[in-house]
DNA sequence: ACAGATTTAGGACACTTGACAAAGTTTGGG
DNA sequence: CCCAAACTTTGTCAAGTGTCCTAAATCTGT
């Protein structure tokens, strides 16, 4: 590993960020957040089936009532606690690749190493795989993931188009494609509290090494438009 | 793509393999695997969250009653179904790979492609992310899901120790898992119904392209055990 | 065809769930 | 200060949850 890919390490991602209030008193917004975060909290603790209205109620200490009255719905919940969550990672996102200094090489290392960074948290341990089973029943969801990994991977074909300009482009996002998948993929084997979470710094160097290699060497077959 | 790595095209895994059967009529068995098929039917539909005793009974048309006597309580019901989904895919990996007829690299690419294919399935797609959400709070899930991945990954350490008798074990098996966790982590990204499962077949050749290389050219840091 | 074991139906229990409505309380601008 | 808007509590609603129990129906070997 270079100093370099160092730089932002201890820079987690935070747990949610909230969108510009407009209209009503202070104390209502705080307390939208503050149910929001009491709801991220059940989530990762216990699981989407204990993240009950009354559940969170009870968790930041307020009453039933309360709570529909920020949110009518449950559904108005959990699409405000996705969209606090993911807008995190796409602000993260958006100001990591903003560093012209570095060769593409570095880049890749770095983003790598923040991602792998990243999925040792126990917020994103946790929270991930809920989102992927929840994106399977519920478009809002399945949309808003998506569009965080398409944003996420931008940077990503960036470095490759650097790295391999003779590629065409679609074996280029699918290269990128691949390098996201296979460190999401790792978030259950060596995640927080995972058999392999102890693995994680040689599984980085595996993946380190099979990334290089694969964008160096990758030769697209004849039938893969 | 080599002409035997395609010998396993179409041998999906079969859904719910059951214990061996004792005491009790064949009706009640019967009735055991019905109940069961009509829960993994739900959690693969609307998930987790809907599968509700209820909803299972209702799905195969039986009273309420008649399931808690089969299972006396949702726990038994849940473990019992992990089971009988997780059976099923330790039975074909044990079976898959007792064929020396073949070079280590051809296994290698027939055993990727064989997780390939069937994470292209609906079952797959859908239920593995629930499973991988249900062991952040479940050790039973937890054990299972990670004993059923471990078996999954010795044919493949296998063929690594084949082609890099060099290597230390430690390095072989880190390999192993960040070629496993690659795959897995496709699922999200290409499984059924995926934003990039038309992209499945290209993105075969780049994950078949990084694992070889990685297997053949990757060399353990100094400080890697 | 009968007795005994097994399976199913039907109902009850105590509890939780999301939604709603009608009161209270707090807040901040005029 | 004061009042309307914003916030919070309190209570209720129908529907859903897992578990338990008993009686009826069904099956199997004799």
């Amino acid at each position: 590993m270079t100093e370099i890919a160092h730089r932002y390490q201890g820079t987690a991602v935070p747990d949610l960020t909230f969108p510009p209030r407009e209209g009503g008193y202070p104390k209502g917004h705080e307390t939208r957040e503050e149910i929001l975060r009491a709801a991220l909290r059940i989530l990762i603790e216990e699981g989407y089936r204990a993240m009950s209205m009354r559940r969170i109620a009870a968790q930041c200490g307020m009453k039933l009532g309360n709570l529909t009255y920020h949110f009518p719905n449950r559904e108005d919940l959990v699409q405000a606690l996705l969209d606090a969550v993911i807008t995190s990672y796409e602000i993260e996102f958006a100001n990591i690749f903003h560093d012209p200094s570095t060769t593409p090489e570095q880049r890749l290392e770095l983003y790598c190493e923040l991602v792998l960074e990243d999925i040792r948290s126990k917020k994103t341990t946790r929270l991930f795989p809920e989102l992927w089973a929840l994106s399977n029943h519920d478009t809002f969801v399945f949309e808003r993931v998506h569009d965080l990994y398409r944003r996420a991977r931008a940077p990503l074909e960036d470095v490759i188009a650097e790295m391999r300009p003779d590629l065409a482009e679609p074996a280029r996002h699918d290269i990128a494609l691949f390098i996201s998948a296979s460190m999401e993929g790792l978030t259950v084997f060596a995640g927080y509290a995972k058999p392999f979470e102890s693995r994680m710094q040689s599984l980085e160097a595996v993946a380190a090494r099979a990334f290089l290699d694969v964008v160096r060497n990758f030769v697209a077959p004849a039938d893969s438009a």
